[in-house]
DNA sequence: TCTGAGATTGACAATCATTCTCACTTGTCG
DNA sequence: CGACAAGTGAGAATGATTGTCAATCTCAGA
C-alpha cells in the first residue's frame, strides 16, 4: 500500500496526542499553538510536514474552510464524511451508502473513470 | 434577495465575457491574464472583488483545487454539483435531488439546521 | 445634457497560511 | 558502537488573496 515507513519520533507522537484530545477540526496553526501550550516544543512545519504524512497515510481527515485554511482532525478509518457545526466546530462523522452508489453511478454515465468524490455538510447544531 | 444592485462596468463585462467563453474552471490569476491578453487591462484586485460579488450572487460557481487555490466558472443558475475531469478540467454539471434530501434528513437528525453542502467528484473523463 | 455623490477601479503594500532551505539532531540498523 | 539518512527547527521565501486610498467612472436626478 501507500504507507511508507516513517520513524517514531517525539513530535509526531505529541501531535497525534493534541489530535486525539479533541472531535474538532484543528488549523495546523491552531495546533501548533496547542503544541507550544502543552509544553513540547515543535516546529511550524514539523507540524505541516506531518499533518501531510499523516493525512496521504489516511490517519487524519483534511477539509478546507471557507476562507481557505486547511484544518485536520483525527479520524476512524475509513471513507465517511462530515456534518459540521459552523458556529462551534462540534462535528459529526457521517456515512453514506446511498451517496457513494450515487457518485458512482453518475461518474460512470458521463465516462469518468478513477473517481473520488467529497462532501461535506455544514450547519448550525442544536447548542447554537 | 440577496442581489445587491451593481454598476455596469467595462471590467466587469469583460470578467464575465471571459468566463463565458470557457467551459473549466479557472484561477482568478488565470481570469487575470487572458483579460490582460484579450487586450483588457483590468487589475487583478478588481478580478477578485467582482468573482467574490458575482459568486455572491450566484453567477458563477467557485471551489478549491487540492492546493488550495479558488477556482470559478460561469454556471447555470440553481443548486447543482460538479463532475471535474482531473487531467483536461472538462466540467460536467450535474445534479442529484437523491442526495439534497439525504443531505437534508441527515442534518435534521443531528439537529443541525440552516445547512449547506459541498459536492464535488474528480476523476479522469473518457477522453483521457 | 450636465452634475454631484458615491460606487468602482488600479497600483501597490500588507497579510497570512504554507512551503522551502539548510545546518543540525536523532532514530534505525548493521 | 557508529554511520547515515530521515526528521527537525528557525527563519526566509512564496504566492494567493485582501486592504488602502486617491483617481476615475456610473448613473439618478435636475
Amino acid at each position: 500500500m501507500s504507507t511508507e515507513p516513517r520513524r517514531h519520533t517525539r513530535q509526531r507522537a505529541a501531535l497525534a496526542a493534541v489530535l486525539e484530545e479533541t472531535d474538532e477540526f484543528l488549523s495546523a496553526q491552531e495546533l501548533h499553538n496547542r503544541l507550544a501550550g502543552s509544553g513540547t516544543k515543535v516546529g511550524l512545519a514539523t507540524v505541516y510536514r506531518n499533518l501531510q504524512a499523516m493525512a496521504a497515510d489516511g490517519e487524519v481527515d483534511v477539509l478546507r474552510t471557507d476562507d481557505g485554511e486547511s484544518v485536520y482532525r483525527a479520524c476512524s478509518t475509513g471513507h465517511h464524511h462530515h456534518l459540521v457545526c459552523r458556529e462551534c466546530g462540534r462535528t459529526v462523522e457521517i456515512d453514506g451508502p446511498a451517496v457513494e452508489r450515487w457518485a458512482a453511478k453518475v461518474s460512470a454515465e458521463h465516462g469518468f473513470t478513477d473517481v473520488t468524490h467529497t462532501l461535506e455538510i455544514f450547519g448550525r447544531c442544536g447548542d447554537c
